[in-house]
DNA sequence: AGCTAATTTCTGTGATTACTGACATTACAG
DNA sequence: CTGTAATGTCAGTAATCACAGAAATTAGCT
């Protein structure tokens, strides 16, 4: 399978995206080239197209498959795996949030509370433990915020965005500031 | 200036959490050091706290101050550079996305929108340019919402959050599917 | 069972990134 | 201007990460 310039353009700056993610580079293009495919590619097409070893993809496809963001498929009269990604941009992006806060929000989460939890820290900086608890609550807030959003269906969900700051209007009648309302 | 045993574990904490999200492990330290301190340091408080090369955290600093984190701080009589973070959490918060949306979002729609004004594209397939077009009006929707979030003074945007998906019931009449609503 | 395709695991190598220590530059005091 | 403290730059080294190729394993067919 022979990339076309666009397909390639966007497959390699997909993976410098990743990569300033902190997601493998080869990882997140193999991503966007079963993306673009929209159809189920086996590991000798990603091979082929994405000139890489069979083993890297290998593993990659795994990374994915531990993302949720890829799932196997099976055509009939055809041992191999084959392998395809949600054509939904807007499922994808739930399903990384969804994934990022179980690996890494949730797990700061709990060190924030073993912290302010310690017997020691109260004889530590107060100020310090202000922040963290600060810091806790930041992350609980958005932790809880981002399991609604991500909950909500697609359209609902363009549609919050869309409303975008216009809801502080809603809000109005508690203490909420209204300046720099936009 | 020897460490705490809470604060040790935060700073070492957020260091992993920065490696995760494409951000230098040493940085991410001495922002959360400075975060922890609450008041302005100089770079050899930070070099014997966190054990680190002069060198190292003279580069780090210059990354933080191009992330706008931290500011130069001079304080009477001490010709050092001191240095300073903002103790709000929210504020930080805020920074890091305004400015991971000019680093690395507005890159992204710009080459997308280049994909889509590709002429050669209309000759390649037709599904791939589909999706990059509904990758380019999701970044364009979720960069514009970004924008108007970060705008909210810090109240409200709490406050937004912690309305989370009840918002939705704001948004009835339109064609808003109420599947999933809890 | 044996044979082969498909896939995975693993180890060594290459590339990238992070970091240090030496040196260079700048800023300031006297 | 000279000396010194502070900061910045840079080249080499260390550590980490990504990757290829070989070997091992698994799965399916006959």
């Amino acid at each position: 399978m022979e990339l076309r310039p666009v397909a390639r353009r966007f497959i390699l700056h997909w993976g410098e995206m990743g990569s300033k993610w902190g997601i493998n580079r080869t990882v997140s293009q193999i991503h966007a080239l079963l993306y673009l495919a929209g159809r189920p590619l086996h590991a000798e097409e990603i091979v082929e197209t994405l000139n890489i070893a069979r083993s890297n993809v290998s593993s990659s496809i795994r990374e994915l498959q531990s993302w949720k963001l890829i799932h196997v498929v099976h055509l009939m009269s055809d041992r191999r795996d084959h392998f395809e990604t949600s054509t939904d941009v807007w499922e994808l992006f739930r399903t990384v949030v969804r994934e990022r806060k179980v690996r890494e929000f949730d797990p700061t989460v709990e060190v924030l509370r073993e912290c302010l939890a310690d017997s020691n820290f109260n004889r530590e900086d107060a100020g310090a433990q202000q922040r963290i608890r600060e810091t806790l609550q930041f992350m609980e807030t958005l932790s809880a915020w981002g399991d609604e959003m991500v909950r909500l269906p697609r359209e609902t969900l363009v549609k919050v965005m869309k409303l975008g700051s216009k809801i502080q209007q809603l809000l109005r009648g508690g203490s909420t500031s209204r300046k720099n309302a936009g």
